[in-house]
DNA sequence: TCTCAGCTTTACGTTAACGTAAACTTGTTT
DNA sequence: AAACAAGTTTACGTTAACGTAAAGCTGAGA
């Protein structure tokens, strides 16, 4: 028998909320089974809440998740039709993930720029004000 | 006198509708002038705008932007204090933006390897049946 | 003059992703 | 036995980011 895991240790670990988990459950991202009226998570479950919050960090709907999810399993057994609709999914992904990609290199670059231009704020004021430069 | 904009040209070129540059206004991420009572969008205001859009995609909420750009207006004139925290925030940004691109790459490299079980997968299907491949 | 495209305001509706509260069960520690 | 921690279901509330009418102004062209 492998690894299992209660809500809360879940929780506590990934720092999400309970109820998070639970509503996770209601999306069907995860499927942990029961003792008696207990909830039991494999660590299969525990991969998948994972990947969830990866996703939602990059902006995945839970809808977006599950779909990948479902497609994912699929793949054990899909049809010709199911693997080229997986292939087309992914490479819609991969392209979005590199617009992505460019975006926050832009918004690192503007940070950078943002920055240099705080500091020589901070000097001028310095040369200003040398008495409250600490 | 620089380029100005109606709000449908800023919409068609950056395809969002007019409801949302009219609420990203009432956000107070915008800042058109008035000719009569018609929006008048100054080339300040494209960027903002083509800068919201790419926090969004980033996953920033649209309070989170407005706090940016107001950090940033204020650095102009910024006290001190006004400074450190705009420098603070701006490496608060860096290092959210630093997991998104760890995040990113594991998901990338998880749809390549995704890609390959597809690709393997028809190989094995055309090897059963290679009637039905192309 | 009319109409028509493009703009406006006002305001209610919608969806996603939970938060929060209430009331209950179950196991275990005092 | 009583109390406590950790789990459960049910269900209403909330926030963000718009969508979607409805109803009206306004200048250019037929």
């Amino acid at each position: 028998m492998s690894k299992t895991y209660s809500i809360s240790e879940l929780a506590s670990e990934f720092d999400v909320t309970t109820r998070s988990i639970r509503f996770y459950e209601d999306q069907e991202l995860l499927h942990p089974t029961r003792r008696g009226q207990t909830r039991i998570y494999s660590s299969k479950d525990r991969v998948r809440l994972k990947l969830t919050l990866r996703g939602k960090r990059l902006g995945f709907s839970l809808a977006e998740i599950r779909e990948l999810f479902e497609l994912w399993d699929e793949t054990r057994s899909g049809s010709e039709k199911q693997l080229q609709l997986m292939l087309s999914k992914i490479s819609e992904r991969k392209a979005a993930l590199e617009q992505q990609m460019k975006d926050i290199t832009m918004v690192q670059l503007e940070l950078e720029s943002a920055e240099i231009r705080c500091r020589q704020a901070l000097e001028e004021l310095n040369e200003k004000h040398p008495a409250t430069a600490k």
